[in-house]
DNA sequence: ATGCATGAGAC
DNA sequence: TCTCATGCATA
């Protein structure tokens, strides 16, 4: 293990990464932290008292120095398999995913397209098949080619089917929202079936015609008037965020976060779940939104520029929910596709292993294809999971490295260290904050309200005892 | 609510 | 190959 365990270090220590500052200092985010990557920061870091509160971390136990982990993948292999085996027993729903028909009160269990089930019965056989572990399951992912959805039209290309939208949302498509959305509640035009918020249930035909209607260039069937209030101008604050929205939603910060408040509150009075929301947007604009999404709007987890693409049909959402006489018919709709093409199953990484990926992170954020191997060799995962591990990692990062406001103890951690290191200047591109600019400013948008919370939460689930009372 | 995964687009 | 937006699956 001694020598396994420098490995990590050399390698991106070689390329030039200061410790100091090559490093997130978010980094030991929730996940990871089995308290290795903690010892592993001591040797790291100048000072990690600089970055946790000490008595933050009095309930870890550091580990001993760095990872076992030929030791570990051993462990990790171990774990797989019965992660497997326990993740097993989850049935596979024949139809929707419960969220979609658990969490609607009364609405969405209507029904799946008899003429759906067959396909997706399938393909959900074939993806629960192999319950074996992980590994094994990813061979055959790797061998398998992609399922394409059969019932999707060959077409498919152009047709944005549900779930599955070939086409990408194009941001510029906001600006001209309020124009294509000109169809208005008749919205789905191309879609017969969806019309009007007050949409029939009649989920079978709904439901399928649905899907044509997310197939047929569905974006541009976009319903809808503008917003009365709606684009709440931006007061000020630099925004401009919104890149390619154009100044059309030149939303500050803070009406992004008012209006993420005001949109939980109001739906949840409404009676709408997340997943309620998401296939509410599908259904009177288009575009459908998993809870997911809708989940991470109201938490401002996503980009400043993500929010403000959301936020225009969020706001329209909840006018005509609001308006509505009978909200909940806005969700009368399923998921009519359950999205049948083939995904890996989810890898369950272990808790050391995760701390040891996380100690690998704090060493380089971004390792290159060798480095990669190298990691995926010594904890005995696949390269291709290291590799997006450390995307997903990386992304997180950003996602909690944003501008602190300046009476925040932690912000002020960030200004000094957040740099991304050996990231240069192309660390942190894109998106752009609109907030206050930061070297490293974060891609998503994290008003003063949520920032200390989402750090906190980033820090380690043991610290937020101690820094939230 | 969030970890891991996918895919498009950018570099 | 990375970032980014997004979602499935799961804790």
């Amino acid at each position: 293990m001694s020598d396994r365990s420098q490995s990590p270090n050399s390698e991106c220590t070689n390329r030039s990464y200061e410790p100091g500052r090559a490093m997130y200092p978010q980094v030991l985010g929730q996940e990871g932290l089995g308290g290795a990557a903690l010892q592993f920061s001591h040797g790291m870091l100048q000072d990690p008292s600089i970055l946790f509160n000490k008595a933050s971390y009095n309930g870890i136990t550091p580990p001993q120095a760095f990872f076992p982990f030929s030791a570990v993948g051993g462990e990790y292999r171990h774990s797989e398999v019965q992660a497997a085996d326990l993740g097993q027993p989850r049935p596979w729903y024949p139809f929707a995913p419960p969220e979609y028909t658990g969490q609607v009160a009364g609405a969405t269990n209507a029904t799946q397209p008899a003429n759906l089930s067959p396909p997706i019965a399938e393909t959900r056989e074939q993806i629960k098949m192999p319950e074996i572990k992980t590994e094994k399951e990813i061979g055959e992912y790797g061998t398998e080619t992609k399922v394409q959805p059969q019932f999707y039209p060959s077409s498919a290309s152009t047709v944005a089917p549900g779930m599955y939208y070939s086409t990408a949302w194009n941001p510029s498509f906001w600006p001209g929202l309020t124009h294509i959305a000109a169809a208005s509640n008749s919205a789905p035009a191309a879609a017969p079936a969806s019309s009007s918020p007050s949409l029939s249930p009649s989920p079978t035909d709904t439901s399928y015609a649905g899907a044509g209607f997310y197939g047929g260039g569905s974006t541009q069937a976009m319903p809808t008037p503008p917003l009365p209030s709606s684009n709440a101008r931006s007061s000020g604050s630099s925004s401009g965020g919104c890149s390619d929205s154009e100044e059309e939603e030149n939303l500050s910060t803070e009406e992004l976060e008012q209006f993420a408040k005001e949109l939980k509150h109001k739906r949840i009075t409404l009676g709408f779940t997340q997943a309620d929301v998401g296939l509410a947007l599908g259904n009177l604009y288009g575009k459908m939104f998993s809870q997911t999404t809708i989940c991470r709007f109201e938490a401002l987890q996503l980009s400043f520029k993500n929010m403000c693409k959301l936020k225009p049909l969020l706001q329209r959402w909840l006018n005509e929910a609001e308006a509505s006489d009978n909200p909940q018919d806005m969700y009368k709709i399923e998921r009519v596709f359950v999205d049948t093409r083939k995904r890996k199953r989810r890898t369950s990484l272990e808790g050391t292993v995760r701390s040891a990926l996380e100690s690998y992170f704090i060493k380089c954020p971004k390792p290159n294809t060798q480095e990669i191997t190298h990691i995926s060799d010594d904890l005995g995962l696949e390269r291709d999971v290291v590799r997006v591990w450390f995307c997903n990692r990386r992304q997180k990062g950003k996602r909690l490295a944003l501008p602190f406001d300046d009476e925040c103890a932690e912000g002020q951690y960030f200004e000094q260290s957040v740099q991304v290191p050996h990231m240069g200047g192309t660390a942190l591109p894109g998106q752009g904050y609109p907030g206050p600019t930061h070297p490293g400013a974060p891609a998503l948008y994290m008003p003063p309200l949520h920032r200390s919370e989402v750090f906190k939460q980033a820090l380690h689930p043991g610290l937020v005892s101690h820094l939230t009372s």
